[in-house]
RNA sequence: UGGGGCGUAGCCAAGUGGCAAGGCACGGGGUUUUGGUCCCCGCAUUCGGAGGUUCGAAUCCUUCCGCCCCAGCCA
């Protein structure tokens, strides 16, 4: 009687099926993701390739990863290193079929040769500043080169002089003939070389001319056998030059598909931005787990799975969008909540004697290590005389909703015992520095055998066997839901959320937390996800805040 | 009419002529040794607006409105 949930449907999945019905390309389904290797990878990112290499995977094709490596001015092997890292980091493969726009130089040469001799393309000694003038405006064609009509032979030599590195930089390029009347701002003569001597990270300084992206990557795809060239939608204007450029050459010619590019709350996704954080200080590198990257991502320990079912929940359309923060954080929790083992650790530790457990005495308590998991199993915390509870679980005046300990009440120790509160000490300054409690032994484990009840049951660490740590909160980078939306003349980082990173230099950890490595995520039960960061030693463990839990006792406050 | 796109709930997003899926968020209730998890329930008489076609329209037509992208020898 249950309704089968329906099947996950988008605009591209349809496309793909069609064309598989039709048997276009004899039904083959090839993607590729084509990074350029100038930054590191980010979410959005990430919602991409999990596109091209999902499609590939579900219909039995394949996905290969091309770097379009056309600007070696701005990209490098450190980022073409960082790139693979993350892809794979998310479970995707692409076999032997690792390719460069960089390995096809020779081939796109020849193929502007053939443009030449064709008499569609023409080599142009305007400068950036002329050709800019001449390109007419939005709503104004532009007018023709006064190279536009160069003789082919002579095409076909100054280009092979361009290529031989007779002329300086920028002095010249070769266009594209179209049709510089074209509503279509791409098609009006675009420039397909320009001259340009950098080292490249793969050909070395091989070329001094290198191909515009718009030259390049349409030709890519097609050198590959791409059936389904998917990218984000501010290319769907240069298709038609893509289309063009095929169309002449007559060779292999892709669909390309055009979605819109993720936007999340909070959060700015523009590489040069990204960058301008990293190289100005804001953040401490483009792994800081508060960057979007998935590299920050991975330190800051959402796992790869919760950003793989997230790329699949928020789904694919044309429409611009900005997905809710919080979403990316059901998804983190939900997978940390299945996988996370469960540790008890105090943040903000508050001292507590407990007066009638003698002293000296060490009792080791059972715990279940994760009750969403059953074969987690269970380990022993040890519980003595003097323990540190959170200073949040403490109120001297608490409100009815208040469930924690306060002066008078009683409430349990998780695993332990039943514990009231009797006395406040504080210092000169009037700041609580300690409170006396009482246990009671009969509540061995946490439950009293007369039956009687408590509100809130609370974490804690042996004081004498707490392992001392430093904590890392984060909230998010920017405190403005758009960051992008500034006032004229500033810049986003006006926006930056001053409270973005908090450092917790005295936490308490229960022993059991001792010597685990970077990358080793937990549950600190009540209040969130962590993992222990990069910097952490065995002298002075550094855990970073994942996500918190969903804290309705938080939410209540906030309604206030 | 410079060209190209897009408008379904607070946020994503199915649906493509037959009576508005799902997720997140939010609200209510239950279970609970995490105020976590889990489980119920609620949440668009309406699909940017206005007309029209039709027995029937989010889906077709007309028109209007709004938003996004494009004038790098960046990608």
């Amino acid at each position: 009687m249950t309704s089968e949930p329906t099947e996950k449907s988008n605009f591209i999945r349809t496309i793909i099926k069609e064309d598989i019905a039709r048997s276009k390309h004899d039904g083959r389904i090839h993607t590729r993701f084509p990074p350029e290797p100038n930054g590191y990878l980010h979410i959005g990112h990430a919602k991409a390739f999990c596109l091209s290499f999902g499609f590939a995977e579900e219909f039995h094709g394949l996905c290969n990863l091309r770097f379009d490596d056309t600007n070696p001015t701005k990209e490098s092997q450190e980022y073409i290193d960082a790139i693979i890292k993350d892809i794979k980091w998310l479970g995707f493969d692409w076999g032997d079929r690792q390719y460069h726009a960089s390995d096809y130089f020779g081939t796109l040469y020849g193929w502007a040769r053939r443009l030449i001799k064709a008499g569609q393309a023409y080599v142009c000694d305007l400068t950036g500043e002329q050709i800019r003038q001449m390109r007419g405006t939005l709503t104004k064609a532009g007018q023709p080169s006064p190279f536009r009509d160069r003789p082919v032979d002579e095409n076909l030599d100054l280009f092979e002089r361009m290529k031989n590195g007779e002329f300086p930089d920028g002095s010249r390029t070769l266009r594209a003939k179209i049709d510089m009347a074209a509503g279509n701002m791409n098609l009006r003569d675009p420039v397909m070389y320009r001259i340009l001597r950098a080292p490249h990270p793969r050909t070395g300084d091989k070329w001094c001319i290198y191909p515009m992206y718009d030259w390049a990557h349409g030709q890519s795809d097609s050198i590959e056998g791409i059936t389904h060239s998917l990218c984000s939608l501010e290319f769907e204007d240069h298709r038609p030059l893509y289309d063009w450029f095929l169309e002449q050459l007559g060779e292999h010619h892709p669909q390309q598909i055009e979605f819109a590019r993720l936007n999340l709350t909070y959060t700015i996704m523009s590489k040069r931005k990204l960058l301008k954080l990293v190289e100005d200080k804001y953040v401490h590198g483009w792994d800081d787990p508060r960057m979007p990257t998935l590299s920050g991502m991975r330190r800051r320990g959402y796992p790869p799975m919760a950003i793989r079912n997230f790329s699949e929940r928020i789904g694919v359309a044309k429409k611009p969008s900005m997905v809710d923060l919080a979403m990316l954080e059901h998804c983190v929790r939900e997978e940390l909540n299945k996988t996370a083992p469960r540790f008890m650790a105090v943040l903000k530790p508050l001292k507590v004697v407990i007066d009638n457990y003698p002293e000296g005495q060490v009792d080791d308590l059972e715990a279940v290590n994760n009750p969403e998991d059953p074969e987690a199993g269970t380990r022993k915390v040890p519980f003595s005389r003097e323990i540190y509870l959170e200073r949040d679980d403490f109120m001297e005046d608490a409100p009815k909703k208040f469930f924690r300990l306060a002066p008078g009440r009683e409430v349990r120790l998780r695993y332990a015992y039943f514990i009231t509160c009797n006395e406040v000490i504080k210092d000169a300054a009037g700041n609580i520095i300690e409170l006396r409690c009482t246990y009671d032994p009969e509540t061995r484990g946490g439950n009293a055998p007369d039956g009687r009840k408590v509100k809130a049951t609370l974490h804690w660490v042996s004081a004498e066997h707490a392992i001392d740590a430093e904590v890392r909160l984060y909230q998010t980078l920017f405190s403005k839901e758009d960051p992008e939306d500034v006032e004229e003349g500033q810049d986003f980082t006006v926006h930056l959320n001053p409270d973005s990173l908090q450092v917790l230099s005295d936490a308490k950890l229960e022993p059991n937390l001792a010597g685990k490595e970077p990358g080793f995520s937990c549950q600190f039960e009540r209040q969130g996800y962590f993992c222990v960061d990069a910097d952490s030693t065995a002298e002075k463990p550094v855990f970073n805040r994942t996500v918190t839990l969903k804290d309705i006792w938080a939410r209540m406050q906030k309604r206030e």
